[in-house]
DNA sequence: TCTCTCACTTC
DNA sequence: TGAAGTGAGAG
């Protein structure tokens, strides 16, 4: 394997961040030190007095190497230098290996997606495939400049329920349909470096929904993980595929990769912004989603008021139709305010529409607001506090939620999996007891399987980071910045020939690679367009690529099967799976060694060893044959990590759904508060959760008694808190533990 | 509800 | 200039 000298170096780092590196920095500059030559530097040498002029540890891989490099040239033997003795052993470089990020997240024209949301966003799919509007964008911050990142984008089930819009309201109608194949979307630039994700707006504007089961602008790329970001059948494209009138959760994954093959491996960090919550519908039902589409959607100007005749028709037809049902509201509630009414009217939306927030301000209001009667705006400021300014909404954050982070609760797990069988709509009420700002927060979920490796070491540090989040929000009021929910999924290295599927034969080839493990590998033809990412994949990977030209099927196999487990699971599933909130099934169920399908519902069988899987290993995950990703034969650990005190959350009273938990999590008003920051206080680092520990029960979490996990049993607030305090003191107890234990044992 | 065509738009 | 993105509206 060739070795090119300056390639892996970065400044302030050590050499050990390269992965191919045979031995690590320190060893390597011992040699140094001694006047050995790395056997792998058969030609190194060095100037006479380079070596004596270099720094030294921190920042000193960079110089030595550049120096090493510059003095081959000179054909000054290596071994002449002699030794240097202020040539510190490189012990210090050790936790240099990576340099630790700590990505933010803020959603832009989250003003606008404020506006939707609270009247019910929904997106139109169609059978060639709509864009999104608003278009889901992004920007990050705390990346690590030099490190390359995947980012990705996909979209989830927000609950298991079909919607119907109904007397100007969407109400449930019924269970959701089998879900379709879930898809990921890839931003086309990935990978890139974290300077340049940061220095730009991430924009998802290209992927398109559709409702088209045959659609063939995506390519099925299974993967076999149990990531719990991956587990199941997922796939990429550039479309995803919908069913009409449900509800829909888009997410965001930062993953730090330089190529998609080592997705399966890395951490991935999800953010969940609520208000991008949505309901796909072939053809909108909502004249005020319509209009305020219409309005702000660029290709929609043809309908504006200042278009010609056919829009002022239109117009005047909605404005008597809001004019009929504002009177017929004013009957029946003795109000005017309209806002209000489409609190109600989309009461399945309601957990991130606080009246109390502000949301005011943008320049896209003055367009959507019609001039006669009250406006919608005229009708939210009435209520709302604290208005943002106009600036704001032009690039809106996430993480605008001072007073939130000052009450940063610890009841954030049990809340969050306190949620109502299904998602039912959710009473709006309850958000009365939420922080104003509640829904300014997004949830952050990291979950990574990968192989013990070197990576392993950043987990303390990256907790340690989610505390400092948190701390970092206390002490920056009004600096945009959150501090997220961390729920990390950790699956040590998995398992090969004898993965969760034996009973699914695939070459031997690919039993080698850990990363088909169980499963094939479809791609569709000429989707490698997706980006950079795939390159090196489709270079690597191409004779273990089964192609699914899709013509004749329309659908990949894997997509077929990967529907018929789901349409059995969910059978099976029952009311259980329904019992937690969909964003998190598939995360919490996990990394307790259960899985969920991708469609919401408990694989019946291929998971089930999981859980066994994790036990029995989790002895030999100390051992380093065991951390190796592509040694490691027969580890499957499932680990979940919390860190709740990372995240300002508030106590709903209840909450059906993680998308009601969210927005309320985010804000922080409970009386929790208190309790949190002292138990935030004393715990040093984040939380940690081991899918081994008391709560990694499988039967616990089939059951819906889990203590933490069941809303039944725990549908009071003060349960819930008394309970995750009890959670809370013995997590605490076990981060005292010395990180390495932590990390060898999980 | 869904699909298709249309007129209109942006890029 | 044309491809592609819009909602309206008919079927």
């Amino acid at each position: 394997m060739s070795f090119s000298m300056r390639d892996p170096v970065i400044p302030g780092t050590s050499m050990a961040y390269h992965p191919f590196l045979p031995h690590r920095a320190p060893d390597f500059a011992m040699s140094a030190v001694l006047g050995h030559q790395p056997p792998f530097f058969p030609a190194l040498t060095l100037p006479p007095n380079g070596a004596a002029a270099l720094p030294l540890p921190g920042a000193l891989a960079k110089p030595i190497m550049d120096q090493l490099v510059g003095a081959a040239e000179t054909g000054i033997p290596f071994s002449s230098l002699g030794p240097q003795a202020h040539l510190r052993p490189l012990k210090t470089m050790e936790p240099e290996e990576e340099v630790e990020d700590d990505p933010k997240v803020h959603l832009e024209a989250k003003e606008l997606w404020d506006q939707f949301h609270k009247r019910g966003t929904e997106m139109v799919i169609t059978k060639s495939g709509r864009r999104m509007f608003p278009p889901f964008k992004v920007r990050c911050s705390g990346l690590d400049k030099k490190a390359k990142y995947i980012l990705l984008m996909d979209i989830i089930a927000a609950d298991d329920c079909r919607y119907k819009f109904h007397n100007s309201r969407w109400m449930v109608a019924g269970k959701a349909d089998p879900e379709m194949p879930k898809r990921m979307y890839i931003h086309p630039d990935s990978p890139a470096t974290g300077e340049q994700w940061m220095s730009k707006v991430v924009t998802f504007h290209k992927l398109k929904l559709t409702n088209n089961i045959s659609d063939k602008h995506g390519f099925t790329l299974a993967f076999p993980s149990d990531h719990a970001t991956w587990q199941g059948n997922y796939s990429f494209g550039t479309q995803t595929i919908l069913n009409s009138m449900h509800k829909y959760q888009p997410r965001f994954h930062i993953v730090r990769a330089n190529d998609i093959l080592k997705l399966p491996y890395s951490t991935f960090r999800t953010y969940l912004f609520p208000e991008t919550e949505f309901i796909a519908v072939t053809a909108y039902q909502n004249d005020k989603i319509t209009q305020l589409k219409i309005d702000n959607n660029p290709f929609a100007k043809g309908f504006r008021d200042t278009g010609n005749g056919r829009r002022e028709k239109r117009k005047q037809l909605t404005l008597q139709s809001m004019r009929v049902f504002d009177d017929r509201h004013k009957k029946e509630n003795g109000t005017s305010d309209e806002s209000s009414s489409e609190q109600a009217a989309f009461s399945c939306f309601a957990q991130s529409s606080s009246p109390a927030v502000s949301t005011v301000g943008t320049s896209n209001l003055k367009d959507l607001c019609p001039s006669e009667g009250e406006s919608d705006a005229e009708a939210e400021s009435k209520e709302e506090h604290a208005p943002e300014g106009c600036d704001a909404a032009k690039i809106s954050t996430t993480t605008s939620e001072e007073p939130s982070r000052d009450k940063g609760s610890p009841a954030v797990k049990a809340h969050v999996f306190a949620a109502e069988p299904g998602g039912r709509p959710r009473d709006s009420g309850r958000m009365d007891k939420a922080s104003p700002d509640s829904r300014h927060s997004p949830a952050t979920i990291s979950s990574s399987t990968r192989g013990l490796g070197a990576e392993e070491r950043r987990s303390p540090g990256r907790e340690g980071a989610a505390t400092s989040k948190a701390e970092e929000a206390r002490a920056l009021p009004g600096k945009e910045s959150f501090a997220p929910l961390t729920v990390q999924t950790d699956v040590a290295a998995a398992h090969l020939g004898q993965g969760p599927l034996p009973g699914l034969g695939f070459a031997p080839g690919l039993a080698g690679q850990q990363f088909f493990n169980g499963h094939p590998l479809f791609l569709h033809p000429g989707q490698f367009a997706m980006g950079g990412a795939f390159s090196s994949m489709a270079a690597g990977m191409g004779p273990l690529l089964a192609t699914v030209s899709g013509a004749s099927t329309g659908v990949s196999g894997l997509d077929s099967t990967a529907m018929a487990s789901a349409a059995a699971a969910q059978g099976l599933s029952g009311a259980t799976a329904a019992t937690l909130p969909f964003h998190l099934q598939q995360h919490v169920l996990a990394s307790q060694g259960l899985a969920m399908s991708p469609f919401g519902s408990l694989f019946p069988y291929p998971y089930t060893y999981m859980a066994a899987a994790a036990a029995a290993s989790s002895a030999a995950a100390s051992s380093s044959v065991h951390r190796h990703p592509f040694l490691n034969l027969n580890t499957m650990r499932p680990r979940l990590r919390y860190s709740p005190y990372s995240i300002p959350l508030p106590v709903p009273d209840s909450s059906s759904l993680l998308t009601t938990a969210l927005p309320s999590m985010a804000a922080a008003a409970g009386p929790l508060d208190a309790k949190a920051a002292a138990l935030a206080a004393a715990s040093p680092a984040s939380v940690a959760v081991d899918s081994g520990s008391e709560l990694n029960s499988r039967s616990s979490t089939l059951s819906s008694s889990s203590v933490s996990l069941s809303p039944k049993l725990c549908p009071e607030k003060e349960a819930a808190t008394s309970e995750l305090q009890s959670i809370q003191r013995l997590v605490s107890g076990l981060e005292a533990k010395p990180d390495r234990s932590r990390s060898a044992s999980p």
